[in-house]
DNA sequence: ACAAAAAATGTTACCTCGTAACACTTATGC
DNA sequence: GCATAAGTGTTACGAGGTAACATTTTTTGT
């Protein structure tokens, strides 16, 4: 069994998803990097053989956000699977590195002192953060060399 | 002299400014927030008289980013002017905050300690980060009271 | 001062992204 | 089974963004 189909029932335990909604974890999964939405659409119809319509692409995106197995990137207005769907750890604030180049994503955890000091920075300018999705685009070890 | 017309002469000292470009400068000086492309021009319509076909505004903006005029804010998709036009301290990677409730912007710094932190930790996921603009959305002093 | 060249702006036409409103289909509880 | 809710599809639209080409304005060489 793969790992990411491994994942998938992982997931599967945690929540009841329909055919339509595992399909699409499964594609994020597979792909191992940040799609848009209607990328999603075409890797499912060539892929997975499945049609999905926008509007369903768009719902189902947000339920499994809202599932916490999915993350938005803001930045680049695409999609990744969460990387901590079998690990039980509780999800704090998610941050992701993302390559330029290949759109591989990875999903980090700051030190917390970095963190700290980060949000102390930002009272400082009289801010108050509520949610620190840090996004920060760079290159992987693969397009770096 | 009002503030922001200081930093339009300023502007002006450093770069030659077409009316039109010195126009959506300013423009983003007088509301001091964050605008998508087409709120400029209903902006530079409704206060300064003047048309903006869209793709002249999208190609202006395009210059003044290049000029370090203005900036982009990838997750809002919003432009702001650059708060550092009339000091001439060289220009890192900007860091902003972002108002969620008003859309105010505040370009800051944020202490190189924790930069260099930062970048420490990125580099041990493999990651080379290129220019680490940050966008952080949260709320502003009067909207968090 | 004038024409040629370059830079800036406008026009048209088109594509992608995202969603509202409504219709339809499938699952669920009784 | 039947009523109800949940999930998905269709249509139509508005906003964001750009390519290709036309026009206007500015600059430059003579
Ligand atoms: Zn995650
Ligand atoms: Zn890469
Ligand atoms: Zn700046
Ligand atoms: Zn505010």
């Amino acid at each position: 069994m793969s790992a990411h189909s491994h994942t998938l029932e992982h997931a599967k335990e945690q929540v009841k998803l329909t055919p339509k909604r595992e399909a699409v974890l499964n594609a994020l999964l597979m792909t191992e990097k940040a799609c848009s939405a209607y990328e999603l659409i075409d890797f499912c119809k060539a892929k997975l053989d499945l049609s999905f319509s926008a509007m369903s692409i768009y719902r189902i995106l947000d339920f499994l956000k809202e599932q916490q197995l999915v993350h938005k990137l803001e930045v680049a207005n695409k999609y990744v699977a969460c990387a901590h769907i079998s690990c039980d750890h509780q999800h704090g604030a998610p941050q992701f590195l993302i390559c330029e180049s290949c759109d591989k994503v990875k999903e980090i955890h700051i030190e917390q002192s970095i963190n700290d000091a980060l949000k102390d920075n930002i009272a400082k300018a009289g801010y108050t953060l509520k949610s620190p999705q840090l996004e920060l685009t760079g290159l992987c070890e693969n397009c770096s060399e």
